[in-house]
DNA sequence: GTTGGTGCAAAATGTTTGCACTAAT
DNA sequence: ATTAGTGCAAACATTTTGCACCAAC
């Protein structure tokens, strides 16, 4: 494996602890999870977990540049891929994934109001996963 | 002029109270305010003000589609278009305005992964405004 | 006079911080 | 041995909710 959980805090200068090797394992394991949902999947291995820990090591990690911070709506979510991508997420479940990258986002030449300096464009999709257009499934989400 | 607050909460049939007045009030006079800058408003002329009143003022608004809550960053914000439009964030000090509707959005070619049912874009821009590239201006922010 | 709205306080979230203890280096 | 990281609890920030009183219709 290219990149794994180990090679990841090393890159960053942290530490490598249990803990957080779990937290990128879980991060490996979900698709864009928010905080607690990472906190959930490690708390099943480690009971003594705490969530604190999972925030501080996220923030660490993002602060490193190892892993990115979505903001999405109601709550943030985490992803590895650093590299710069989009959003799709499910109305229904909640669920996100990435979009794949597009070779010429035309939104690079959108007009911007005078005076401004562009330097980042986020672009989130919303719409129904595949599995809840199956059928009815999931939680509860909505918007 | 077209759209004024009583116009406005009359459509959504809500009951046109002072307070509720003054929240589109102060919709219109800031950009993309968050509900507790348009308590800080409003307050300031009725000092008796509460901000709960302010969430659900504008919770109400949003419910009947007067007002558009959109998610960015830190914090929701509240816009009176209510029409189909994206927004740009000033980095330095968090000021977000309208983005020019474009005509062609190209985005909507974007290959999105098998099975997705596409309903909505959203796309934030984030860069520096012209206040704050014309000198050190505001407050913290920073991303 | 009804019914919805207001104000206040409290609850529910989600995230951050302080601190004593522990473990990775 | 150092120093960063952990776990816990408490602090914070933001948004929602319950309820008694009041005002728009």
């Amino acid at each position: 494996m290219r990149h794994g959980p180990v090679e990841r805090l090393r890159a960053a200068g942290l530490r490598v602890t249990p803990q957080r090797v779990a937290v990128l394992e879980a991060l490996e394991a979900c698709s864009h999870p928010t905080a607690d949902e990472v906190y959930r999947r490690v708390a099943a291995r480690y009971p003594q977990m705490g969530l604190a820990t999972v925030y501080n090591t996220l923030a660490a990690l993002a602060r490193q540049g190892q892993v990115v911070a979505v903001n999405i709506a109601e709550g943030r979510r985490y992803d590895l891929r650093t590299d710069p991508h989009q959003h799709i997420r499910c109305r229904r479940c909640g669920r996100v994934d990435d979009l794949p990258p597009w070779e010429d986002p035309g939104w690079q030449a959108m007009a911007v109001p005078p005076g401004w300096a562009v330097e980042r464009w986020t672009l989130l999709a919303e719409g129904v996963c595949p599995a809840c257009s199956a059928g009815a499934t999931a939680a509860a989400p909505s918007s």
